[in-house]
DNA sequence: TCAGTGTAGTAGAAATGTCAACTATCCGGT
DNA sequence: ACCGGATAGTTGACATTTCTACTACACTGA
């Protein structure tokens, strides 16, 4: 028995006035669930397995790849990437410990930390994009026609807008 | 500079021929990561808030709700979360703690385990969905059209599918 | 100048998840 | 009956993430 059904039986007793889903609205929010869950499973395992990276580790190495002076602060990077600040310093922390990149005060803002990509960082992400990709594709871009991936790009950006980025 | 530039200044020494995302799909990738990142906090942090639960738990708390008997075999409540088995025998030892769900070896199979919804965790079930929906609604199906939330659905259960369930 | 308030980042503990054994049971073939 | 390989689940070590509190610096207004 379903909750939505026990709860229905509740009738006139039900002040709430919840708005349940429908039953489609279900199946969806369901393979969503399901589906995002077994995306970054199969992304985390690729990229542990070939490159020895985890995702959060990966997605640092991007975005420092493509910003200015390969050097992004903590907080920019954390904003970026939707981390809490705490997460960034440690996931940060572990990298540095690894030689991928390393840490120096910001001269402009006393309280700032500029996080910078070495070479061998810059070098490990070489490495590991093109089996990323590949995955990426195999698991998500190629399952979808240009239409689907297209929306669900599109409804993504709408749910971060919603939140509040 | 982005890395796909980088690696295809390697030009004809790049033998490896990656098919690079377009900036478009790239676009849409990035928004699914923001997306579902600050999706999946939202949730949890509003569960954690409102009912002490976690997104995991009260996953569990459904299924088990919906299955015959309130009662299900371990590893059948692993694979329909699409989580490691060992993650849900420290979920459900945490829950069991807790009196949510109570476990009792099955008597069909000796190496099987019946994971069972108290009434307490019925309970406590109930007194999370409405929150807990609402904010689902809030943050993900109210703020698309039917037919993006539709597509999305499609599309992550198309996922499902490709990375085999 | 300097008090008050906000921002940047970190530290360590607690919670959660992953990984690699390990035990116990089941089943299929001989 | 029994061997051997699969399946179910757990365990404990380890890694990661979250939570809370903390330090240091920056900005604003009196």
């Amino acid at each position: 028995m379903t909750l939505h059904a026990v709860t229905e039986d509740r009738g006139a007793t039900d002040v709430e006035h919840v708005r349940w889903l429908t039953s489609d609205q279900q199946r969806c929010w369901r393979a969503y669930l399901e589906g995002s869950a077994r995306l970054a499973e199969a992304l985390g395992r690729q990229l542990e397995a070939e490159a020895g990276l985890s995702l959060a580790e990966y997605e640092v190495l991007v975005r420092l790849s493509e910003s200015d002076g390969r050097t992004m602060r903590m907080s920019v990077l954390a904003d970026s990437l939707a981390h809490s600040r705490s997460r960034v310093t440690h996931t940060v922390a572990r990298m540095e410990k690894h030689g991928l990149v390393a840490r120096q005060t910001c001269s402009a803002d006393g309280r700032g930390v500029n996080c910078h990509l070495t070479d061998a960082g810059f070098a490990r992400l070489e490495a590991a994009a093109p089996g990323h990709v590949a995955q990426v594709r195999e698991s998500l871009v190629d399952v979808l026609d240009d239409e689907q991936f297209r929306i669900l790009g599109e409804a993504m950006a709408a749910v971060a807008v919603a939140i509040g980025r």
